[in-house]
DNA sequence: TTGTAGGCGTTATCAA
DNA sequence: TTGATAACGCCTACAA
């Protein structure tokens, strides 16, 4: 039976009111009292009732977060590193971190999200892998629920935001190769509704026209963001008559699996073959070579994230709506560097 | 302004109760008009505040987990797939997930957990990364908090866990590389105070052991479980005047550093360098070479313990409180496989 | 089969 | 400076 207020109260011989009063620091309340009832609230270990609080104030200081996973599993160190942002971010300003999963698109996703505004369930919401149309900035949109996103969509609703530049990003990295002697470039795609597909296969193209490189478009196959993804699309790539020389996977999951294919086929990967991904994660330094990848400081924009959308939260609005970052290329061996 | 119960009644010209109860399935509802209810509530897009139902029902339906995180940064993939795994099965069982991050040990780590327990923020908990003696369990224990852990504790505390057993785990890979040749068998280690580092330590001294080995003292040097830990305790073992041929990480991550080092010293891994790890995440398998590593199931133990957590929440008792698993030995090229 | 009323623990309003 | 009281939204024992 945990303390409550009363309990505090009751010990005291004082009334809830102003126990309440003092602990939350009013100044209405005799210096001595405050002192006392400080003391005795704590060695009582009391701390109020999250629910009875979010119920009065109509506010639960806690943040939601879904993450678009694939059953029955999914390990995405992207995903790792983005929770730790938001989690460090959302921690130091004491708001709870609410964390569910649910496959992008279907069914039960809406089901999440429905549940969590209608239930008033947290305060506001941070969304990832934006889709190009995105039924969830439509409907948080439309419900005036507080959100923030890690990219853009299509659709013609402004909402907070951080963005990555994946085109320009994308562009530097195919200029990259051309520059390498690269000639026969390969793209392993995203799935084709998401907005970073979009952003990274018109850098894709606009690169490879920059260099008077006309497009092939048996060089394009779509993966899906996963290792497995990137060896199926290289072993494929690989086995054409004209093969690429280079290969770009849409992240760096993807181009993880590329080099696997690459190994079992016996290349030589940063001389028979050159390969780049995309994100930066921790473990794209330590493959072998080391690969090449436009890095994206994921940690930080969760943090930034988090501190947006504790802004729309509190003061309802916000200054600087949306932020666009360039990735940084690294350049590795993976590529002949 | 989301919609109440209130609400709902007052369109359907019915009592709150009511309407309570046709959405709750008693059955002592008309079914006519329970047919009604329904249809009007979903129109409205109705659902019933979390916090109000919290108050009332004195339970949250959310599991807390705390991360043990080591700022300013930090990405285990280990714990994205710790994450999946309870979040999925939390998810499937209408649990919300409460996450928070705390550094291991600090005060700021004893208030999450004291606001979560005294504030009823969260009906159970979930416990990682055990320490030997851990103020957690005896917390968590002596105020009848709900709780399951991954791992154990020396306390003499009851409590229901999943854990692997590092010991004999290690003691199979130790006979693996004594059987592949090697005597100079090199370990790096984690801090002193987690259990999983008592587990891990004493399987490698017996290991040893039972292969006639001495052990060698210099060549264990404590890590923190990061690449950074591996990478700089494998600079000190390799300049060692007689350095070893087989270097083991008390997990994947450590392991991978250690090859950093290896690679940067020009060795040939799997030839010049055995390197060993624990843990079997994904990015494991795609170094190079692929590590050989001791696998537990991570995602699966998430699940089982939401599982666990959930029993013990509704039912106040679980038949299976410790179940042990044997991690399993997968022998790759890190070892000359 | 439906409705009335009380209370979960807190905070805010108002009065003393 | 302190206290009585109402209300946040929901559920449930009890009454009708």
């Amino acid at each position: 039976m945990p303390v409550t207020i009363k309990d505090v109260a009751k010990r005291l011989k004082l009334s809830v009111t102003t126990v309440s009063r003092a602990l939350d620091g009013y100044d209405d309340v005799a210096a001595k009292t405050r002192e006392r009832v400080i003391r005795v609230a704590s060695e009582m270990g009391y701390a109020p009732s999250r629910a009875a609080r979010q119920l009065r104030r109509q506010k639960t200081e806690a943040i939601g977060y879904i993450m678009p996973t694939i059953k029955p599993r999914f390990a995405d160190p992207f995903f790792s590193e983005f929770i730790a942002g938001i989690g460090d971010e959302a921690a130091s300003r004491n708001f709870d971190l609410v964390v569910s999963l649910a496959p992008p698109g279907e069914e039960a996703e809406r089901a999440v999200y429905q549940r969590w505004v209608q239930g008033r369930r947290v305060d506001g919401i941070v969304l990832s892998r934006m889709r190009v149309n995105d039924w969830r900035v439509r409907y948080l949109s439309d419900s005036k629920f507080p959100f923030v996103a890690f990219g853009r969509t299509q659709l013609p609703i402004d909402f907070p935001h951080v963005g990555v530049d994946g085109e320009s990003g994308m562009r530097e990295l195919v200029a990259h190769l051309i520059e390498r002697g690269h000639r026969r470039i390969a793209f392993v795609s995203a799935p084709a509704d998401l907005t970073l597909q979009v952003d990274r296969m018109s850098g894709y193209r606009s690169g490879l026209a920059a260099g008077g490189i006309p497009v092939d478009e048996s060089l394009i196959v779509e993966g899906n963001l996963t290792r497995d993804g990137g060896h199926h699309a290289a072993q494929q790539l690989l086995s054409l008559a004209k093969s690429p020389t280079a290969i770009i996977g849409a992240n760096d999951l993807t181009a993880i699996g590329v080099m696997r294919a690459a190994h079992e086929r016996g290349l030589i990967i940063g001389r028979d073959l050159a390969v780049a991904g995309f994100d930066g994660i921790e473990s794209a330094e330590h493959t072998h070579p080391p690969l090449t990848t436009l890095n994206q400081p994921v940690y930080d924009i969760g943090r930034q994230l988090i501190h947006m959308l504790i802004t729309v939260i509190e003061e309802g609005t916000l200054a600087e709506r949306q932020i666009m970052l360039k990735p940084e290329l690294l350049i590795r061996a993976s590529t002949g560097g």
